[in-house]
DNA sequence: TTGTAGGCGTTATCAC
DNA sequence: GTGATAACGCCTACAA
């Protein structure tokens, strides 16, 4: 073991100044092009740079230029598909701001108030998604000043309305009303007439959006059961629909055990799950039991799910862009992006006429 | 547009030692909890840091401390299941470690050889993956004294064999040699003997290794075709196995647009390509044609896909202990880890007597 | 065109 | 127990 204190044993601004023989305002001049230097000083210099292979410590220029050039993005999980979606779209956009990403997850982790402003004292903004930490802990990161935008998230306040210098976050969702409400027309044009909604809507905006107005549009013309499912991958779809059909816990209701005319899930995994446990009892899908997802992941396609397209990638694009603006001082009012979202229909919801 | 150059708008040690009447190494001290304080001061420094919500900003303890507390991960691309379950491993266990994890892609953008250094001078350590940048860079990062562990890439060595100081990177890699030679016995006792190995040997590591055994087992007793694929997702399949199918370029050998008895594919998503204009142009799978992925991604259950399974998230696990092991200081010799890979048997790899 | 020196926020070594 | 104060690496007025 040993322990250096320097930070790696790279080259500072002063060994290269020694070396050319000038001072460190000169070399930093080259360095960041700020100021007019002579060619032949200029031609010393980066000799002496390339020589001592010098490159400035991110620390020292962050804390003289007071900011990170960094932000942060923090998810629940990122398990699956549509969080990596997210962050591929997010890196893009940041790296080309020139900003580096800093990722975390709070899923399963001690503390993840702790973590989160800890993450919030190191970086110029913030992008939470979902049910990551609750609102306290955004606005707390709010009113330290790093600017936030809520992904798949409702925006949140820095403070009670009517306090001044609150600050509101900006957001950025996929459209899930427009598409659940179209989803209703869609399923109830199959003739269904008794859906379950597999999932877990006090996890996610997003569910609990999607299930709102499902319920909403299927009032009246179709009997609609929430039916929890912990989790959002294929396990707890399997979980879910053996629940269904194995009877829940010993005093349940006799007509909550029966088999709906179509399960929509949560998300594709879910969905997939339900699949999985379908086929393994000999149901026919659609033809016993119909079933959707929400996502479009890889595996829907193969499975042939239908299900709701997101724009994952331009979410996590938009959200970098609107925090860069925040971080350069933009100080519009508070912007809500919702991105459109639509229909991929396959062979699980039912029969089609054009079905090939 | 407003422009502050402190960070942030956070109150610093100093506002709380005035606010406490206390010097700021008395204020540090308690919120490292690194000498003894008396009772009271204590309290009074505590009231004054939760009076301004006062939270240590992370450049000034780097500085101070000499380390950043981060480590970088940096991807050929973030696409597909594989890099986001390698990332799920490793910002898990760099989280554990108390390291936060600066992500950073390649994948098409300009100069990755400087956004790299520039990385390197923001972190402690440093994980490539795969074909990122050429060794070249990655040497200079070591040069600098930043530890650097491959993965999914042979190690690398700082300078020449002989010269002094020279460090080599800790690597971390996937079984390829043993599951491409089991796949290999496999696929001759399904009485293949015409192979292509689709796919691109020049961008990864992973499939040159896997190629070479394949091909050195298959020696003798099958024919093998390497034919290029360039990218590692569902097009580049479906490009793939147009191209036998209809020709190569025009005059090309017609040996080479025979239809093989096997596609061996660098990956799932390549595979599932395969499969998808393989079904489109009426082939059977695998009667006709055999195909294999490698990966195991979600969608090659579904698609029934033959592949092999890597430990993708212990792969980033492994990576990020090494680096925290090099980081503080661990002077053994280099390590070089390689993880246990299995194949997973499923429909298109020909009829296996236990098919249910 | 170039150099000097103070500041960014924190830690830790000395004295007291 | 506490308080000055010198690092840490870099930037940038301000002078020269």
């Amino acid at each position: 073991m040993t322990s250096t204190s320097r930070l790696g044993r790279g080259a500072t601004i002063y060994d290269v100044a020694a070396r050319a023989g000038v001072s460190v305002a000169t070399v930093s001049r080259v360095v960041r092009g700020t100021a007019p230097v002579a060619g032949s000083t200029q031609a010393r210099v980066l000799d002496a740079m390339s020589a001592l292979r010098f490159v400035p410590n991110r620390l020292g220029v962050s804390l003289a230029e007071g900011r990170h050039a960094a932000n942060g993005i923090v998810f629940p999980d990122l398990v699956g598909p549509y969080f990596a979606e997210v962050l591929i779209g997010y890196e893009a956009a940041a790296g080309e701001l020139d900003r580096s990403v800093i990722v975390m997850s709070t899923d399963g982790r001690p503390a993840p108030r702790d973590r989160v402003l800890a993450l919030a004292a190191r970086v110029d903004g913030l992008v939470v998604l979902g049910r990551t930490v609750d609102d306290g802990v955004v606005a707390e990161v709010m009113a330290r000043g790093v600017p936030v935008v809520t992904l798949a998230r409702t925006a949140v306040s820095s403070g009670p309305e009517q306090a001044a210098g609150v600050q509101v976050s900006d957001s950025v969702v996929a459209d899930n009303h427009g598409r659940a409400a179209e989803l209703a027309e869609h399923l109830l044009a199959h003739g269904v007439r008794d859906v379950v909604l597999l999932g877990d809507p006090e996890a996610s905006m997003d569910v609990a959006e999607r299930w709102t107005t499902l319920t909403t549009a299927l009032a009246g013309r179709a009997t609609v059961r929430p039916v929890p499912a912990h989790g959002f991958d294929v396990a707890a779809g399997v979980r879910g629909l053996a629940a269904l059909l194995d009877g829940g816990p010993r005093d349940a209701d006799p007509a909550d055990q029966r088999l709906p005319d179509i399960i929509v899930a949560h998300n594709d995994e879910v969905a997939l799950g339900v699949l999985q446990l379908a086929r393994q009892r000999g149901l026919h899908v659609p033809r016993d039991l119909a079933v959707t997802g929400w996502d479009d992941v890889m595996a829907a396609e193969w499975a042939g799910l239908t299900t709701v397209r997101q724009p994952m990638r331009l979410l996590g694009d938009r959200a970098a862009r609107l925090l860069d603006a925040r971080i350069r001082g933009d100080e519009a009012p508070p912007q809500h992006e919702v991105l459109p979202t639509r229909i991929v229909q396959r062979r699980t919801c039912g029969h089609h006429e054009e079905d090939r």
